[in-house]
DNA sequence: CTCAAGGTAAGACAAATTGTCTGAACTTGC
DNA sequence: GCAAGTTCAGACAATTTGTCTTACCTTGAG
């Protein structure tokens, strides 16, 4: 459960989540140190204060057992990205996502790999 | 052509476009009289510039042949819910969108008519 | 012609958001 | 006890968003 809520990161948090998705739980410097090779101390405290968003929306969790705390992302990314396609379904269809998987079949273009796997989940899922 | 576009529509404008949408072109007064039923000049005002903005993004077209405009949607619905998934899946997986799909199926309950139809949709896209 | 009703154009405004940055205070190992 | 590294708290400008005011134009009725 607790699947309620439509982050709404921004584009700067957005980077910060995708560091922590690719590199696991970090610490405030090896974020900066990714995300702003060059950066100094001012970049230090953007990452933090973008962590801080991030936590009080709860895509991220705080480890504070640690003197240095180390973070991590509160929500895994294909959750997530599920949860952004539903908050667009909900705004523009009223929630009902089976229009918007028909028009995303009709549109993208899919390996026959992709294709088999959904076929087969498709089936895969009996009523009861 | 031209689908270049990620609108990014706020709610007040997004509100105006379903007016459009469902109404078809309409006058200020017309969509004034619809979205604040017991609106004065100020939501007047306030439609008109939310047609300003749709206008300046490609959203909404304006027909200035008569004194008063006439505003219509400059994008139809589907091709609007589209881009925004489009635009979800680009900012987030970097366009590849497979794995948001089998999520969505994965998650997502639908019908068994549904089911069907996305069925038949992987069924039938042949390649080329 | 005059004028009032209703339209457009232009922009002010507060509130909220966003990314950045500063400064102070706190831990720690040496 | 001190220097480096950390957290905390918040300032800040720029932008966005929804609302509203004002001024000016067009038109038809009288």
């Amino acid at each position: 459960m607790a699947e309620r809520d439509h982050p709404d990161v921004t584009d700067a948090e957005l980077g910060v989540l995708q560091a922590l998705w690719e590199n696991g739980p970090s610490t405030i410097r090896q974020l900066t140190d990714h995300l702003y090779p060059k950066g100094g101390t001012s970049h230090y405290a953007t990452v933090q204060k973008l962590l801080e968003r991030l936590e009080s929306k709860g895509c991220v969790a705080r480890n504070r057992s640690s003197m240095t705390h180390v973070f991590a992302a509160g929500i895994n990314r294909e959750a997530f990205v599920g949860g952004q396609l539903r908050a667009v379904a909900e705004r523009l269809c009223g929630g009902s996502i089976a229009p918007v998987l028909t028009h995303l079949l009709k549109t993208e273009t899919l390996s026959e790999a992709d294709r088999k796997e959904l076929r087969n989940l498709l089936n895969a899922t009996l009523p009861k």
